[in-house]
DNA sequence: GATGGTATGTAGCAGTCGCTACAGAAATCC
DNA sequence: GGATTTCTGTAGCGACTGCTACATACCATC
């Protein structure tokens, strides 16, 4: 395993935005090196397989998305708060990375290894920062852990399905009711 | 386009049965072909391409899932129906048949021809039996609507994640109690 | 018993896949 | 300045992809 060089770091970040743009599932590495300016050669040689390549893809592109989340300003209420976050993630750049998010899961990189423990650890930052911009808008903190784990998930689905209308699903306004409900509710 | 043969029609159960088993990403003719004891070659035969054979999975697939939740006795409550789907969700038959469903939605099936008016009228069909279901379980009709996509996206959300943890989802109760307060709130 | 649709096996085409062997440049170190 | 390490191009391997051409059965109908 190779660690060293910038030109690799610098390879991670441009095959990133390229995964962003065209997913994970039909990444091949010859139309990638391509589009990159470089070969299949190259890309081999400096994470050594395929295998290693996504498993960096998947590194920089949770890093990239948690922190946008995470510069997300408070919101006004829990119920504008789920508003607010399902617009970021609505946003073309969150949206793209949640796709790469779901292809890792469907690919079943998530049960097995190498992955399992990058995602484990991944999902944890992520859902960190979900939970971080609720309490700030209002969440009791002693409750933010299962209202963050439902408003991903949620957010989540309303996303797979988001290629079969252009309307605002109706769901997530009850999402954001029932995030206001949950959080004056005693537990 | 042909039409004709039950021996097509069997074989679009036993490729499903496969696709429920092996996923829709990685499949290949050959492969599947030799699992049912025939051949690319006859695949090519009964179903012209690839990706007709693909919509013909994705078409019974979903009609196998959708009767599968039709048949779910009503719950005790709104709380209850929730998590009386979750239990049938997580079944090892559903669970295949949401994996096909997230892969169709990953591959971007959902967005381009042939596949978009399909996947359409098919999720149309899924969401009305989770709607009838809550219904059926106390949810007042003027509420379904929008109570069932907020169910059917947080519970897929969920089970995206399923991999990562063995234990119930904690945002799954807060769903329950969000569902009921929904079930009883005035909109 | 000839005819025509249904079904199937064999062989192969043209392309892509991840990856490697071999060689040569360029830079860095002793 | 020789040696070593880092980087890159060319060419190709063996496996696999969806799909097709060609031949050959079976079986029903007339």
């Amino acid at each position: 395993m190779r660690e060293m060089g910038a030109k690799r770091d610098e390879l991670v970040e441009r095959v990133t935005d390229w995964a962003w743009q065209h997913g994970l599932v039909g990444l091949s590495l010859r139309p990638v090196a391509a589009a990159l300016g470089t070969s299949d050669r190259m890309l081999i040689y400096h994470f050594g397989s395929k295998e290693q390549l996504i498993v960096e893809i998947l590194r920089c592109s949770a890093a990239r998305s948690s922190q946008e989340l995470r510069s997300l300003p408070a919101s006004a209420s829990p119920r504008q708060a789920v508003l607010d976050q399902w617009r970021l993630r609505t946003t073309e750049r969150q949206a793209q990375c949640d796709r790469i998010y779901v292809e890792a899961a469907t690919l079943g990189l998530f049960g097995q290894q190498p992955y399992a423990a990058e995602v484990i650890a991944m999902n944890e930052v992520w859902l960190d920062a979900v939970r971080l911009h609720l309490v700030s808008s209002g969440v009791p903190a002693d409750r933010s852990r299962d209202i963050a784990e439902l408003v991903d998930a949620a957010l989540m689905g309303f996303e797979l399905d988001r290629p079969l209308t252009t309307d605002q699903p109706v769901g997530l306004v009850a999402l954001a009711q029932a995030v206001e409900a949950l959080a004056a509710a005693p537990r």
